[in-house]
DNA sequence: CATATCGCACAAAAAAACTGTGATGTAAAT
DNA sequence: ATTTACATCACAGTTTTTTTGTGCGATATG
């Protein structure tokens, strides 16, 4: 893994995206926002490999740049739990990792090849205190989320298989082709083989 | 993942390869033995999960108890080193985390789903303190690694590919069987074209 | 008792990983 | 300058793993 932002074609792309995000909400100059990519570091992480981890120490912020990601946690009967998926120009923040705090910890999994732009915790603060207004950005980003979370928690709660389904569907159409269904199922709060005689019973 | 050391068959039969190799060392009561065996966690890895990561705070031992671990790092352009391979009955000790210390950080990652006895630092130096042979055993098991691997870097530097393999044949035959050929190339430092020649145009 | 869903078992399909081999490149040794 | 001992790239065949669909019985709930 490289500290260094080096300029290859790629990673041009890279910065192209991140700066555009940091520009829906806040105007930085192309010097200040060189200042900022010099904190962040460009990772690689192959399926199944953890962005996140319970117990873990050391918490980063990932900006995705491709592929998917999912946020769990397993409860006391060993069953997993997705909260949410990370997908394209999504942030996965220390608020995912702790959202259920002392009573579960929550792990970040590769679904499937992603590259991410990394920034420790460590690099955040420093850039927010150096760069006052950057702060806000991450703020809005989080609270974003939170409320997104429990939305979808309690509409959880609210419909039978089918609706949730589609409500998925609507919401996410290309993650239902992407996504292995166990995965999708589990999300749903269903089993495989019911999410699969969803669709395919109709 | 549990805490305590229940008694399953299988944890049973585990605690006894563990017993076995402590005595290689030292002899033990059951009584402490029992004792030192409550500090131990079991763990299970899936293929490719880390035991130990790069910029890990926190560092385990393990004791292998099935399956296959590689230890490596990564250079600067980006070439995967395999240091050596942990198999069942081995230590996966802190040492191999920071062979390198400085220059390079080891990752120990997992080749197959593997099962270990896990032993925090922490827990280690409980140990150390409350039972002083013990010490003695861990000390050891991590100098005979440290001469083992030396050994090897030498032999590497000096053999050819053909005579690199033939002697890994001899040390570890049951691995040749098991590992991939592009993970036993990596490891006797050669492409997994020019390993699949070696024995198959012989 | 009907409905909705789970859980197990198994087999087919799809995807990914692994392996062998030819063609071509390269650097050091003779 | 040629040979040796590999590496690198490309590709295809094989093996293994993962994903998916579906039948059948269990369970829980109104």
């Amino acid at each position: 893994m490289r500290k260094s932002f080096t300029k290859n074609p790629r990673e041009i792309k890279m910065s192209e995206i991140l700066k555009e995000q940091f520009e829906k909400v806040i105007k930085i100059s192309d010097v200040d926002f060189e200042y900022i990519l010099s904190h962040f570091t460009f990772k690689k992480f192959r399926k199944h490999q953890f962005l996140i981890q319970e117990n873990q120490d050391v918490i980063y912020d990932y900006f995705i740049l491709s592929g998917c990601v999912k946020s769990y946690f397993i409860d006391q009967n060993g069953k997993t739990h997705i909260l949410l998926f990370g997908v394209k120009d999504w942030w996965i923040t220390d608020y995912e990792a702790y959202y259920y705090q002392k009573k579960a910890i929550v792990n970040i999994d590769c679904l499937e090849d992603t590259e991410v732009l990394c920034l420790s915790n460590e690099n955040r603060e420093k850039l927010c205190r150096e760069l006052h207004q950057i702060e806000h950005f991450f703020r809005k980003k989080t609270n974003r989320r939170n409320v997104a979370l429990q939305n979808r928690i309690l509409s959880l709660l609210s419909s039978n298989a089918k609706e949730r389904y589609e409500q998925f569907l609507r919401e996410y159409p290309e993650l239902v082709q992407k996504l292995p269904k166990h995965i999708l199922a589990s999300y749903l709060g269903l089993t495989r083989e019911t999410l699969s005689r969803l669709y395919s019973s109709k």
